[in-house]
RNA sequence: GCUGCCGUAGCUCAGUGGUAGAGCGCACCCUUGGUAAGGGUGAGGCCGGGAGUUCAAUUCUCCUCGGCAGCACCA
């Protein structure tokens, strides 16, 4: 226990936010010094920040120092209200369930969660008993009290407890750290806190959200924990609008979508990839063409390689030894049988592989004839289909496919100018995602990893082009330091989409290793070989994937140019129907999406049905259009009506479905 | 791949130890209606697959496949 001893004689100066200092007896606590201050403060207060680190109100200060008191109302606070909430679930469920084992308990985006170890593990129907035992203890308002211990007095006790895995972490701590236990009434748990003053701050307006399955310290191999995730905030309101923003997400999942717009489907016998339907195709092929012209006016070349290629290609490329469980491999021979069991692969046959990624079979494009440095860079380009055997539990809709598309192509180039096809490349990043309608992106950089190839010399040389070239864009990133490939350093752009979320979608990586080991080279102006280095680099990732995003990012509502059908005339009465047919026939000699919509049903029918199926226009004609040779127009999101006549109608439309590029 | 939950009509979902229901959609008929659902009639299901318990299984049990959530993975 840490002797707490007030020296009568010993005062401190406590200097306040505002700059006043004020002094007290050395030992007084911030709780103390919050009543000193006021009564209302003292109990509204939830922590203290000293010399700008956040300690709990019932520890003492020794020496001068600068405090700040925080409230529970303010901002800063959520961290620990739903700290103190994951220590209460944790009561909750020993409380309820002995003999479960608890491991750890941190705070993530918009809540927290907590890892049991127990037989038999929760499920959803659990988590009502667990909430209002919660309340229960909340409601008690136990003080959270700090406990200083030795460091093998704590591993006894919870081993003698069966808290074996509390026991392991305090082992694996350093040696030089305190120990510190929070008890909270009768329970305590391991933590390095800092908490609030009781149960009672943690309030009412919190809720657990889901049970899953979780790896003990994250390892695959290790026992599988049973992880309850909650959520928590300071007001009801507060709670209740995540709650909604959840909902909101939920009605934005591009798979919903997908099959509401009838853009495609995944089934079973294909898991993994995906059948487009027409609609979802429209998208795909509008998106695909507008980054092929981004591409061709970028100095890219494109090109398209085999699907299918030979073991020793993906040996000598390295893939093989890395990935071969990731590949779809088949072997190279006419196989007998007619049943599963009866086929038979001829003894020693050569096997193939789907292309998992299209690097190697560029080298082996830039590998044909001799290069000359005039001849640096080469930009090549391929829109090329890659299989990947992703786990089953991996597999998400569109976000998450074992067959997919990227905007693929590799530079090849000098090292002198890695900054300058970087510099070029993140400029055509930059200029696609405002396009596209992405604001809102991070970037991270990605710094050599331990385990990797190439000398220090030329990592020195990568990265410091790398981050050049991001300084000169005016870029802010984030360094993740040891984050990079084994074969060079990366940049990553990662997308913030409408509600929050993101998404990793560009990538610009840097490779020594692949021209080596594929034998590219160059001839440069001393006459001699060089290696050219590969930059491997996709501005939107896998289209799949892209789209995926866009839908949810658009909650449907596409950008007018990839809308699968931008128009539907839909006349009022029969009357109408060849008139509309007309207009129809109009537009799409202009190379517009238009469809009729000649259907026996009421107008009001027709305009919630194209607004569901979020179709950006309707033109709507009856009689006074047909005898006027206008269109009534209404926009998806509006209830105006703005009456154009036919050829005005065309060019707006024109217009507001041209593709940014 | 791991843990948990789920699998009933094209879609969304209800339901029962005695072989099944709703709404939407679809087909046909009536209706020709001016900006977010007009009315009627009808068709449509091996209750994911296999095994077991039972006189009887869509319902209970086990296995398997798939979906979902999370974890692990993501060249």
């Amino acid at each position: 226990m840490e002797a707490i001893k007030k020296d009568k004689n010993q005062q401190i100066n406590i200097t306040l936010p505002d700059g006043a200092v004020r002094e007290y007896t050395a030992g007084t606590t911030g709780m103390e010094i919050a009543e000193s201050i006021s009564k209302s403060l003292a109990k509204a207060c939830a922590m203290i920040e000293v010399d700008g680190h956040y300690r709990d109100l019932s520890r003492p200060i020794e020496k001068d120092a600068s405090i700040r008191l925080i409230k529970r109302d303010d901002k800063e606070s959520l961290e620990f209200i739903r700290h103190d909430c994951a220590h209460v679930l944790a009561e909750a469920v020993q409380e309820l369930y002995p003999g479960t084992q608890v491991t750890i308990g941190p705070n993530i985006e918009d809540g927290f969660f907590y890892d049991f170890a127990r037989n038999e593990p929760f499920t959803p129907e659990d988590l009502p008993k667990i909430e209002a035992k919660m309340k229960e203890i909340i409601a008690r308002g136990n003080p959270f009290v700090r406990e200083v211990w030795e460091r093998n007095d704590a591993i006894d006790y919870f081993r003698n407890k069966g808290e074996n895995y509390k026991a392991e972490i305090i082992e694996d701590l350093p040696e030089d750290q305190t120990i510190t236990i929070y008890r909270q009434g009768d329970w305590l748990d391991l933590c390095r806190g800092p908490h609030m003053p009781t149960t009672k701050n943690v309030g009412t307006a919190f809720k657990l959200m889901k049970v899953a399955g979780a790896y003990w310290r994250g390892d695959s191999n290790k026992a599988m924990l049973t992880r309850i995730y909650g959520t928590a905030w300071h007001t009801q309101a507060e709670l209740d609008e995540y709650l909604t923003r959840l909902e909101e997400a939920e009605k934005r999942d591009h798979r919903k979508l997908g099959k509401e717009m009838n853009l495609f489907h995944l089934q079973e016998e294909a898991q993994g990839s995906v059948f487009w339907h027409p609609k979802g195709y429209t998208i795909y092929n509008a998106l695909e063409q507008y980054v092929r012209r981004r591409l061709k006016d970028d100095g890219y070349q494109e090109v398209r390689t085999p699907q299918l290629m030979h073991s020793k290609f993906w040996k000598q490329s390295g893939h093989w030894q890395k990935y071969r469980g990731d590949m779809f491999v088949v072997p190279d021979c006419l196989q007998e049988g007619k049943d599963d069991e009866d086929v038979k692969i001829e003894k020693g046959a050569d096997w193939l592989a789907l292309k998992p990624m299209n690097c190697p079979a560029h080298v082996q494009i830039f590998n044909q004839g001799i290069k000359s440095y005039r001849d640096l860079p080469i930009r090549l380009s391929e829109f090329g289909c890659c299989h990947r055997n992703e786990a089953h539990g991996a597999l998400h809709g569109l976000l998450r496919l074992r067959q997919f598309v990227q905007d693929d192509a590799h530079i090849f180039c000098r090292e002198d100018q890695i900054l300058s096809e970087s510099i070029k490349f993140f400029t055509l990043v930059q200029a696609m995602y405002k396009d596209l309608g992405f604001n809102n992106y991070k970037i991270t950089f990605e710094t050599r990893p331990e385990m990797r190839v190439g000398s220090d010399e030329i990592w020195d040389k990568a990265e410091a082009a790398l981050e050049n070239a991001l300084k000169e864009m005016g870029f802010e990133y984030e360094v993740c330091e040891g984050d990079g490939a084994f074969y060079g350093p990366k940049v990553g752009f990662i997308i913030r989409d409408a509600i929050g979320r993101e998404w990793g979608c560009g990538t610009l990586q840097l490779d020594f290793n692949l021209p080596e080991r594929l034998d590219a080279n160059y001839i440069g102006e001393d006459g001699n070989r060089h290696r050219p280095v590969m930059l491997h680099r996709a501005a939107l990732g896998a289209l799949e994937r892209f789209i995926g995003i866009m839908i949810e990012n658009y909650a449907g509502k596409l950008p007018h140019w990839l809308a699968p059908v931008q128009c539907v005339v839909a006349p009022i009465t029969d009357e109408a129907s060849d008139y509309a047919t007309t207009i129809m026939e109009t537009l799409k000699n202009k190379s517009l999406r238009v469809e009729t919509d000649l259907r026996n049903e009421k107008i009001n029918y027709k305009i919630r049905e194209h607004s569901v199926a979020k179709v950006p226009y309707i033109f709507v004609v009856g009689k006074r259009e047909m005898e006027d040779g206008t269109i009534a127009i209404r926009k998806l999101g509006s209830q105006d009506q703005t009456i154009m006549s036919v050829e005005d109608a065309a060019a707006m439309l024109s217009e507001s479905c041209e593709a940014p590029y």
